[in-house]
DNA sequence: ATATTTTTGAGCAGAATGCTCAATACAGCG
DNA sequence: CGCTGTATTGAGCATTCTGCTCAAAAATAT
């Protein structure tokens, strides 16, 4: 997997900006040939650096204001029972395993403060977990972004 | 913003399932004309509940194969500025203020352990920032996904 | 039952896609 | 310095999708 040059950088924050725009508006704004864009655009994905264009859907319009994470400590190492049984929450939207005070890590969403107890039930209901701790998200500052990664990327040199 | 209907959420999931289907194929898929796939996608597109596509860039291929969570206390009420302080540290991929024992929670990408280290100095350095705490991510167990909730919302009636 | 909204099927011009090919520019290397 | 492999470019072409309109049919509400 090599690196992403300059020009991959350029081409995947014009994407960034504007991820509707087709190969061939890319080509122009960027001063490269249709071509080059898509073979670029091509290796990209086959190499995993680009992942598939996701549609996302916000949580908020499916009638989940409320995001929460929520920390879990399990006992053990019954990792993949607990895994699943959480993973078999809709609400849960995101697991990670973590190092620290916590074993696991789950972005949750729900539709008001009762829902979300009613979710951290379900979570202490899972085998294994002895604790949790949730912390609730007031404002989302800055939604997941490489923006700036890819604008340190897109300068010529500097790797 | 009206709430998604099964049949909105029946055009989501096939779109989740595969994001570069073109809308002839979702029609196809689910039996529906291609003028009424078009039209609800417009509509959860203008009331926002459909947000715009993003091709993913994996922080993993632009070489920063470490991920962290960083809690991040701050004195008094100087909001602001630090978090613009924060947001200019091109490594923090996502930001949110929460409530508990931190303020904000920052989502930080790293070449390795020594330049999560340095990124922690300068997550220290921002103004009003009196502490940190770091948790390494070992697994993305689950990325962000509302697949579940979809398919909940999928099923007639069950608002 | 009547009115309103939604879905459907059809058509059409413009544009993008995926593909191939050959010429040119650029790179590293002996 | 010149050679060689690679990347870029421009062109072309068949197929497909898009965005749009329109009118009939179906479903829903009043």
């Amino acid at each position: 997997m090599r690196n992403v040059d300059s020009i991959d950088a350029r081409i995947l924050l014009a994407l960034d900006a504007d991820p509707r725009a087709t190969t061939v508006a890319l080509a122009d704004r960027l001063g490269l040939a249709r071509n080059t864009v898509q073979a670029r655009l091509k290796r990209l994905e086959e190499s995993g650096q680009l992942r598939e264009p996701s549609r996302r859907v916000a949580p908020e319009g499916l009638g989940y204001p409320l995001l929460a994470l929520i920390t879990i400590s399990i006992s053990q190492r019954v990792g993949h029972p607990t895994q699943e049984a959480i993973l078999r929450i809709p609400e849960v939207v995101e697991l990670l395993v973590t190092t620290g005070d916590g074993d696991l890590l789950a972005r949750v969403v729900a539709r008001d403060t009762e829902d979300l107890h009613r979710i951290t039930n379900l979570l202490l209901e899972a085998p294994g977990v002895v604790r949790s701790n949730t912390t609730i998200v007031l404002l989302e500052v800055q939604p997941f972004s490489v923006r700036s990664l890819l604008e340190r990327h897109a300068k010529p040199d500097l790797a």
